[in-house]
This record gives C-alpha cells, structure tokens and sequence, in this order.
DNA sequence: AAGATTGTATAACATATGTTAATCCACAGG
DNA sequence: CCTGTGGATTAACATATGTTATACAATCTT
C-alpha cells in the first residue's frame, strides 16, 4: 500500500462526515476508514421536503447522512407535528433495524439533501469485522440518546426563550465535530414554524421568544444563521449541559 | 442435554423479565436463555431512591433490571428535575458504553430495586457469538428509542390530560410485554410529584388533571394502582400511536 | 411587472398551566 | 395515644403561552 495515497484518507481529510466524526473520536486505521467510505457508496439525493422515512411504513434500510440536513418527525391524528431531531451530516438514521421493521417516525430532508442507503446486514456485519467501528456506532448511539433526553428536557422544563438558546447551542455544538471553525455563526436552515414544531410551541410565541433574546443581545439573527453573541451567557441562561455533547474524555 | 430440564428453560417459564421480553419477540434456543440467564447472575439490590447512576460521573457498567421500578432523569441547576423515563424488570440500563464512559443522566431506584450488574464486555461478546440476541438487543435499543420519542410527543404538542392518559398507556403496553394479564389495571409506584416532573407540569395542575380523568370516569384511582376504564377512548383523546410499542409484526 | 405564495412580525385577546398557601389524610415512630 | 412527616387535595390568584387576525417582506411564477 502505497504511503503516498494514505494522507488522502486521514479523517480530516476526508470527504465523509461521518469518517471526520468518528475519526475524532477514536485512531482509525486506513482499512476503517476504506471500509466507512465503502459503506456510502450507494447515494440517493432528495429535494427539500421529501420523506424518507414514514411512520408506520416498512423500514429495511439505514441511512447515513452525507449532505444536508434532516429531520425526524412525527404527525399527531390533529395535526399537530413534533420534531423529534435533526439530523446532520455524518448522523446515521436506521441504525437499529432488526426485528422491528416498522418505523415509529418520519424523517424528511429539511434541505437539499444526500443520503448513503446502506444494507442493514452491513452494520451487522461491522460487529463481527471492525470492533474498532462497532464501538464507534455504540457511541454514535449514545449520543443520540443523550440528544433525545436534552430535547426532552427542553420540553418539559425550560422556559420558551430558554429553549431556544438551548437547542442552538446543542446544534453548535454538534456542527463543533463535523465541521470548520465557524465561529459563532450557526446555519439555521429551518423556518419559524419548524422550531415551533421543534420546541412544543406556537408559531407565534417562537417569534416572541427570537426577538426577546436578539433584543437582549444574546444572539443575532440574519436570514439563515444565527450568531450566538455571548456563548458563556447562553449556557449559563438555558441550563445547557454541554458534557452531554462532549467528546471523549479522560 | 436431557430433554427434562428444556422446559424449565422456556422463556414463558422463566424467571428473568428479560429472557420473557426477547422471548416474546424471537425463539430463544436453550443455550441463549442459559447464557442470558447467566448474565444476570451478579446482582445488586437497591432501596427506593437509591442512585445507582449519576449524570457527569464515570459509566462503565451494564444494568439490567430484575424486579422494581428505576427512573432516568437530570436535574438542572435550578434544582428541577425532569424525569426522562421509566425502566421496567427486563429494561437494560447503559448498554451502550463504549467511548464514553460519563452518564449523561442520573438513575435511581423507583421501588426496592434489583439490578443485574454487567460487564459491557460481556455485551460485545454478544455480538460475536450470540446474533439472536445481539438482535434482540438491537431492537431493545429502537424500542427506547421509540418510548423516548414518545415522551417528547408527550412533552411537546399534548394537554396536560392527554398527556397522563398517554403514559398510562405506554406503561400499561410496555407491561404486556412481560407480565400476566392484569387486566386494565395498572401499577403505579410514583407519586404526583413523579408524575409532574415526567410530563413537565407543575405538581397542582398533575393533581388536576388526574381528578379530571377520574371525573369522566376515564381512569380509576387506588392507592397505587389506576384502572385504565376504557383503552380505546384514553387511545383517542391521548393520540397515543400502540405501534410504536407493539412487537414484531409480518 | 403583477400576482401568488411563503415566511416573518405584531397586536389584542383567551386560556391552560404555574404559584402560593392552606387542609386533610394515612401512616410511622416514639 | 400523640405527633411528625410525606403525600394528596383544593382554592385563589398570577402569568406564560396559545389563538386569531392583519400587515409586511421576500421570493417565485407566469
């Protein structure tokens, strides 16, 4: 194997997020790293507002994705939408499709969006090859959960404002493994309406809330980025727990 | 292998909520049920509020549920609590503690407690040598991933009588699943205050609430059991989704 | 360029839920 | 038997958030 093509695959080099993601939280050897991009070989693209997972349906698959951002969902018989989470470059929908092929959320493409489609049998078959990325999506998994129970928490015990300052500081500090430095600039591709939908609140109450917190200065909002102004002030404001988040340590 | 013992082992016979649950879903051969039964042979017993995880600090340990009730939950630094959900006799407790060894929640002990204390070593080999269950437990992993979902539906877009009714059903489901049929009712270990803190309401309006349900005669009320009347209607005015809860289907 | 559509911004008003406080009850401990 | 304690219940009042409605801005369509 050639030394001259090994640069090309070190994490930080590489095309696929979620490579970049494991690959900063764990050494992974160039037969991983091969093995991971193997894995995405099999795209699909979806326009902003398809739906690639529906409640209810057959679920056989696992995604992972590339480009874009997701969200999962779920609609209630009056209506009513709950996002449950958003999914980012990097982030796997589907890890755990065994018995139960039946989806208990919806997820669909909140922007322009590229998906590895990926045969479950090949995550299985990760367990038994690449100890080292089997405990990569044990982690993965982890997270996810702690993300889930952050939103919870939102939900139930953080005031409106509070809410808001703390998903964009989780979002932050998701986008902190994947991506460059940007600074306190977040993309925030999603509309008034999909917060709402996101933090139990109303359309109307999620405008209060954003203009209450630029007016204070605590963010800055343009068409789709927000700034977060005083990171340490947000934290302290919205009861973020960023330990949740965090990499490995020790 | 004498064929006498076999029927002490079906999973309906024993005595382990988790050989009962995965028992359910798929057939266990005798040599799974044995290896399952033997993994919850190091035990530990806890008194009724007992923490046995603590969010923040070092998680490097299995637990599986044998008898009792344990809750998982965070605290935030106003001092509430939001209560993210219920472990039932069979509910795995960090089954996924791979890179990150620090809980990202607390656990505690609902009712007097006994735990299975396991090494995640122990879960790898699972993996390896036991597909069936690694199976099995992926789809442990997709169910609490599922009831977690469904709490924040709860959190997010239901009343605060919809949301009651809506948890009684999810635990009244999830019992089905490992216990006799107890008909419509319920056990119900945790008080209002329990109740208020996993539905994100105050400990009034939970007490409200619950007098309402009773009123329209939706629900009985004892001690600390409640009687679901009339499922089908709790169904509908809660908009809770069984499917998220039923188990494998075709 | 006009009109349609989608998202944002505010106001006025309605209500579900939170807060504080006081009783009441069951039960455990002396 | 008294008394302390934790939990349930209820009332009165406060407020955060929901609802309805209108206007404005930006973008897309034809």
């Amino acid at each position: 194997m050639p030394s001259g093509i090994a640069t090309d695959l070190k994490p930080a080099m590489s095309s696929s997020p979620l490579v970049r993601k494991l690959g900063a939280l764990c050494l992974l050897s160039e037969e991983e790293i091969e093995f991971l991009e193997g894995l995405q070989n099999n795209t699909l693209d979806a326009e902003r507002g398809r739906d690639f997972i529906v409640d209810g349906s057959d679920l056989r698959t696992t995604f992972i994705v590339i480009e874009g951002w997701a969200i999962r969902y779920s609609v209630l018989s009056n209506g009513r939408r709950q996002i449950l989470g958003y999914a980012l470059p990097g982030d796997i929908l589907g890890l755990h499709v065994n018995f139960r092929a039946t989806a208990t959320y919806s997820a669909s493409a909140l922007t322009p969006l590229k998906l590895a489609v990926v045969d479950p049998r090949r995550i299985i078959e990760i367990s038994q090859k690449y100890p080292i990325i089997a405990s990569g999506l044990s982690w993965c998994t982890a997270r996810e959960f702690a993300i889930l129970g952050d939103q919870a928490i939102r939900l139930g015990r953080l005031s409106a404002r509070q809410r808001l300052a703390h998903l964009f500081l989780e979002l932050w500090h998701r986008f902190a493994l994947i991506e460059d430095d940007n600074g306190n600039w977040l993309e925030i591709p999603m509309t008034q309406q999909d917060l709402a939908d996101t933090l139990g609140m109303s359309l109307v109450h999620t405008n209060r809330s954003l203009k209450s917190l630029r007016d204070v200065g605590l963010i800055t909002v343009t068409k789709d980025h927000v700034r977060l102004n005083d990171v340490k002030a947000l934290i302290e404001m919205s009861e973020f727990n960023p330990d949740h988040l965090s990499e490995f340590e020790i």
